[in-house]
DNA sequence: TGAATAGTGTCTTTCAGACAATATTCT
DNA sequence: AGAATATTGTCTGAAAGACACTATTCA
């Protein structure tokens, strides 16, 4: 038998039957603090919780595609860097099928968190730690309750975020095209939970290799203007 | 409409129908080198192509509980150290039907990989880097064409197990119970690809808080026996 | 001039690499 | 004693933290 008899008597229906989806952890740091976009869910299961963006897999599409397609669709987010971090697979986490969920990081800037998170079924919840662990505060201020397994896909997001921190770019998708070196430290001290120091930052970003001055200055208040930098392209 | 009505009424085949497998990447450095456990495809598709041993998911199983029935069974390998790195997703990898595969790195002694490895269709396969990119080299010498895109998987493996080296335990795998600084060393300059300088390598082990000595020595040669080691409980 | 932040200089500590010396075991 | 490897010590340079200083802009 050659292998395209083989394929043509092949039956797919053989193979266990599981739904692959994409959850997109769309995060950007609001004022000191990580927030991630949550979307009410319209429908069961799990109607009326607030969930994370995502996406099943369609038949001609990989993983990113569909990562990319989820961005654009439900989180109304274009332009964010999208990165695969783990897949979540207890046979119990969806209650409709067996579904197996690969989780992405999604980094935006603040504007395009907030501009997507406007809307009564939609909101940018702030990402609270607790020791090792995270929640998820409210408008309120009370702890939410997120649908079926979406809290530890978060937390695995945000310790994953933070592991990458000086390993990859991944970072630099939370800050606009331009930024400072101030702008920078920011971002990498609210992802860490903890300050930095100003000229060691300062001199192992520049040392780097990462950053391009854009020969520009940041005017924007009653100070002195810093320097605006960009990503150099092709950096990693 | 209640929740436990909605489900009743679900309908699971209107979603799209997806295979989601777990392939495994046994590794263990023998001699030097690192080597890959391959099995020969007995059936099609790509019968007679060298392939990683993998298996489907099934209902009742996380993947991780996937990847430990992949190693026990088809790799014959138990007590393996099994980490989850990455899904590999393009439409077309599989020509049977649409499968996305979980990839796991195993680590393993090489005493296991090469027991496991016992058998016609069976090899421990050595790893050979070109510059950035890897390749298979079978028992002639010469590179192995593998099945499907586990070579990618493979090179994915190598990559994830270098990034991770001094992050993450799992390198202990690849080593027996009791080690000495030597066997740690080896194992890491195999996996980096160059030499280490041994007194700041000893330092950093020790300094690191994961080793525990045993109290024994590694009385094998004809020369000054080391100390054993062994990896201490509850290390990360 | 004062407020506020940008950016730099210096000192100190920590850590890793290079190199070499000492220690221990077996033949 | 000699071979072979384990283990340690010392020097040096690189990198990061602490702290304080200088620089620049606007009100």
């Amino acid at each position: 038998m050659t292998e395209s008899d083989f394929l043509n008597d092949y039956d797919p229906a053989a193979f266990p039957s599981v739904a692959v989806a994409v959850d997109v952890v769309m995060m950007a740091v609001v004022e000191q603090a990580l927030r991630v976009l949550l979307i009410k869910r319209a429908e069961h299961p799990a109607r009326g919780r607030w969930a994370l963006p995502g996406s099943l897999l369609q038949p001609d599409e990989d993983l990113d595609r569909c990562a990319a397609r989820a961005a654009a669709g439900k989180a109304q987010v274009d332009r964010a860097v999208l990165r695969q971090f783990r897949a979540f697979s207890a046979p119990d986490r969806d209650p409709r099928l067996r579904v197996v969920s690969i989780g992405y990081l999604g980094l935006v800037t603040p504007d395009v968190l907030l501009r997507a998170a406007d809307g009564e079924h939609r909101m940018a919840a702030e990402l609270r730690r607790t020791g090792e662990s995270f929640y998820v505060r409210g408008e309120g201020g009370g702890r939410l309750t997120l649908a079926f397994d979406h809290l530890d896909i978060i937390s695995a997001a945000v310790a994953q975020l933070r592991r990458d921190l000086d390993r990859t770019t991944d970072a630099f998708g939370l800050l606009p095209t331009e930024f400072t070196l101030r702008d920078l430290q920011r971002v990498h001290e609210v992802i860490r939970g903890e300050s930095v120091n100003k000229p060691a930052f300062r001199k192992r970003m520049l040392d780097s290799g990462r950053l391009e001055p854009t020969g520009r200055k940041d005017t924007g208040g009653p100070f002195r203007p810093a320097e605006l930098y960009r990503l150099r392209k092709g950096a990693q």
